[in-house]
DNA sequence: GATTTTTTGCCGTTTTGGCGGTAAATTTTA
DNA sequence: TAAAATTTACCGCCAAAACGGCAAAAAATC
């Protein structure tokens, strides 16, 4: 239920969009007009571009249903300090 | 241990950059020369900007030991399908 | 297996993110 | 509380991300 991302390896995000994308029988251009952004950017992400917008990448994963989740030790008392999880 | 971001609320990915820089005692600037960044761009994050490039980000987010992390229904047959979390 | 339809790959243009420099604000220290 | 040191805010320039358009490739249909 999820998969870990760093600055190391963040080719992996593409196999993930390319997985999820597939799945879900859509093609680039679907998958664009679905999240609003343009054919190429999908292409860029999905060959590994890892220079995309956040906003852009953010826009792709939430229509394919994928959350972005920062995980660390101080995370805990981030939330406890007033920003809950929604 | 996680905070849950989509694309509805990018802007406590701001919140929990600058949550971690200050824990750590870090300055934007000691921040941006340890990620191997720019110091505008710390600003930048740390005032909501959602169009930030993800391997900016990234970079930033290892040099406070925050992992990227994607979760989805479908992540756990992404994963078994040949591609470990390492 | 030829034709049509769909999907993918990539180019040129426009828009904008990231950079260093510098001023303003804040904090520290004497 | 004044001076020094540190941190934050923001500007203009340059490199590059995102876009639409179109060609090539692949898949579907007959």
């Amino acid at each position: 239920m999820a998969a870990r991302i760093t600055s190391d390896n963040p080719s992996r995000i593409a196999e993930a969009i390319l997985f999820h994308r597939k799945q879900s029988g859509l093609s680039r251009v679907d998958l664009a007009e679905i999240a609003g952004v343009g054919k190429t950017v999908i292409y860029d992400i999905e060959h590994g571009k890892d220079s995309v917008r956040l906003n852009t990448l953010l826009k792709v994963m939430k229509a394919l249903n994928i959350a972005f989740v920062m995980v660390s030790p101080l995370m805990d008392s981030f939330e406890r300090s007033g920003h809950e999880t929604r």
